[in-house]
DNA sequence: TTGAAAGCGGTACCAG
DNA sequence: CTGGTACCGCTTTCAA
C-alpha cells in the first residue's frame, strides 16, 4: 500500500501538504490540491487509521460492550436493532464500530481493556440478565472516566450517559388500556430473575392499577426465567391453581418473549385470546405481529436507543456541551388483536 | 495511561525487556520477569493495540462486512447468531471484531476501505437480498487479495474462502420427509427475488420430487418479497385460484419468515395445519418453535458458520495451510407439529 | 540476557 | 501557503 510520502512525491509536494488535503484544511493553491488529489487516486491511497490513531491518540472507533448470560444471546433482535442504530451513526461520522460480547458474567477489567489498549474512544454498554444486578463492572467503568453510554440503566458520572426507554409509562399505558376496556382482574407476568428496567415496567403496571382502585386485585405471575417456556410455565401454574372467580381476565407481560409463551399456554388450556384472556406484551420484537392472534405490545425503541447513545458519545468526544446526561425515549402501545 | 517506557523505568529495565515479557519471549532472569510483571500490574499497564498494529502492520481485528437492503436488517437473528459465532473465536484469540453494515447496495470500495485503512486484517462477508446477484463488489474484494470468508456464496480466489450450509440437502430431506408421510402434491414457496442459497433449496426440493416421480405435480408459489406478508400473499393467491384437486397438500417454504406468513394465510382460510396442509420452513430461527403449531423446519447452522469462517481466517493469517477453501456445514430437519 | 536506536505512517509544530 | 522535523508507543534489528 502507498503511504503519504509516496503521494507527496508523486504530487511533487511535501508530506504536510498531503495531510492538509486529506484533512480538508484551509487555503492552498487549487492546482496543488488538484495534483495531490490526483496522486491519491492514482496510487489508490487511503490514509492508515492505525497511524492516524497513533498520532491523534484516538482510534475513531466506538465500542458496543455487552454481556448476556446466553451464549447465543446476540441473536436477540434487540441487539440487532441497537447495532443498526449505532451503525447508522458511526458510518455517518466515519467512525468504526467494535463489538465486544461477553457471554458470561463480566469480570473486572473485561470492559476496561478495550479502552486501555486504545481500541475504542467510547462505548455503548448493555449488561443484561442477572448480571444487571452486578454493578461492580459498571462502577469500575464509570470511575475509569472513559466515555460511556449505558442502555436501560441509570448511571451517574462525569463521562457517563444513560439512555433509557420509558418503561414505566409504557407499562402504565398498556395496563390503563386494559382497564379502559373493562378489565378488573389484571395480572403482571414477569420472571423471578428481574432487572432494573423490568422493575419500572412493574411499577407502571402497579400505578395504573392503584389509580383505578384495583390494587387488591393485583396478581403476579412469576416464571423461572426470561424464556417463552418460563412464561408459559408460570401462566400454566397460575391458571390451574386459582379458583375461577379470582382468575385474571387479562395479563400484562414484562416482555414479548414470555408473552409468547403465555399465549401458547393460554391456548393450550382451551381459552381464547383475547375473549377469555387478553394479553399485552412488551418490546414489539419483530414477530409479535406474527403470532396468533397478533400481539398487542409496547414498542421499545431499540434502534433509536442505539442511535441516540452513539450521538451522545460522539458529541462528547468532540467536546460539545452535554445538554443532557440522561435520555429517555418514548415507548408506544401497539394495538393488535390480543387485547 | 502508562506506556512501555514507564514500565521499563519502574522495573529498572530496558524497554526491550518489557516487550519480551509482554510477548512471552524466551529466557530472562526470573527475577527480572517478576519485577517487570509487578511494574505492569502497579501501573495498570496495557500495551496499546494501536502502536502494536502500527509496528506489526496488522490490526489484530476481524471485520464482519454485510450488506442488507433493509435498514434494520441487522435485527435478523441470523446475523446475531453469526456474530455470536465470530465473537466466540475472536475473543478466544484476542482479536477484536469490527462490524461494517451497509444498509444499501454496496458501492465500489465500500468493503475495501476497512482493509486499506488497515482497520482489519481479514473479513467475513455476507451480501444479502438482491445485492447478492450483484457480484461486482465481491469480485473486487477477491481480486484485492485481502483474506475473506464469504458466507452462503461460492467464491474462488487465492485468499478467499466459502462457508456454506447444506441448503440443497436440507430442502431435499424436508421434501422427502413429506413424501414419506404420503404427500403427493407438494408446493415450494419462495420469492420472485431469489438468491444463490435459495436456488439450492429449490433444487433440493425439485430433486426429491423428481426422484419420487412427482415432477408433474410440482407447484411453485412465488411471493413478492422475503417478508412474512409476501409469503402469506403468495399462499393466499394460490389457494384461492386453484381447483381443489390440484391444490397442494403440503408446502416447503424457502425460509421461516415466509413460512410464518404462509401459516397465517392458511389458517385464515380455515384450513388446519398440518391436517389440511402440512408446512415446512427453513432456517429454524428462534421463534419457529413458538408459532402455532410449532414449525417443522430445516436448521441453518448460523452460529457454526460464523465460528468456522473466523477460524478459517485466523488460520490463514497465521500462515497455516488451508486444508479446504470451501466448507459446507450440515443442515438438519427439525420435526415439530406443522408437518 | 539486556540496552540503544531505528522506524512503522501519519500529524503538529515551527520556519521560511 | 509550503517544507522540514519531532514524535505518538511499540517491535525489531544490532551491539554489548
Amino acid at each position: 500500500m502507498a503511504n503519504i510520502r509516496d503521494v507527496a512525491e508523486a504530487a511533487g509536494v511535501s508530506v504536510q501538504t498531503v495531510s492538509n488535503v486529506i484533512n480538508g484544511r484551509p487555503f492552498m493553491r487549487p492546482e496543488t490540491m488538484q495534483r495531490v488529489r490526483q496522486a491519491m487516486a492514482e496510487l489508490h491511497y487511503q490514509p492508515s487509521r492505525v497511524a492516524r490513531g497513533m498520532r491523534r491518540q484516538s482510534s475513531q472507533a466506538l465500542g458496543f460492550l455487552l454481556s448476556d448470560p446466553n451464549p447465543r444471546g446476540l441473536a436477540d433482535p434487540f441487539y440487532g436493532e441497537v447495532l443498526a442504530g449505532l451503525s447508522s451513526v458511526t458510518r455517518a461520522h466515519n467512525y468504526s464500530l467494535v463489538i465486544n460480547y461477553l457471554p458470561s458474567l463480566p469480570r473486572s477489567g473485561d470492559f476496561l481493556t478495550p479502552f486501555e489498549t486504545r481500541q475504542i474512544d467510547a462505548a455503548v454498554v448493555f449488561i443484561s440478565g442477572i448480571a444487571a444486578r452486578q454493578t461492580a463492572v459498571l462502577r469500575e467503568l464509570v470511575r475509569s472516566s472513559h466515555p460511556i453510554a449505558v442502555l436501560e440503566r441509570e448511571v451517574k458520572g462525569e463521562h457517563a450517559y444513560s439512555v433509557l426507554a420509558a418503561n414505566y409509562e409504557g407499562a402504565r399505558a398498556a395496563t390503563q388500556a386494559l382497564i379502559d376496556a373493562g378489565h378488573r382482574r389484571i395480572a403482571f407476568l414477569d420472571s423471578v430473575q428481574r432487572w432494573p428496567s423490568i422493575d419500572l415496567r412493574r411499577n407502571g403496571y402497579e400505578a395504573a392499577m392503584r389509580d383505578a382502585g384495583l390494587g387488591k386485585h393485583i396478581a403476579f405471575l412469576s416464571g423461572p426465567d426470561w424464556t417463552a417456556e418460563g412464561g408459559g410455565a408460570a401462566v400454566e401454574r397460575a391458571l390451574s391453581q386459582r379458583a375461577v372467580k379470582t382468575k385474571p381476565t387479562a395479563i400484562v407481560a414484562a416482555s414479548d418473549v414470555i408473552a409468547v409463551g403465555a399465549l401458547l399456554a393460554i391456548k393450550a388450556r382451551g381459552l381464547r385470546v383475547p375473549d377469555d384472556m387478553a394479553l399485552v406484551g412488551f418490546d414489539d420484537f419483530e414477530f409479535a405481529r406474527y403470532v396468533d392472534p397478533p400481539l398487542t405490545t409496547v414498542r421499545l425503541p431499540a434502534f433509536e436507543m442505539g442511535r441516540r447513545a452513539a450521538e451522545l458519545l460522539l458529541n462528547h468526544l468532540r467536546g460539545m456541551p452535554a445538554d443532557e446526561r440522561r435520555v429517555v425515549l418514548p415507548t408506544q402501545l401497539i394495538r393488535r388483536k390480543s387485547s
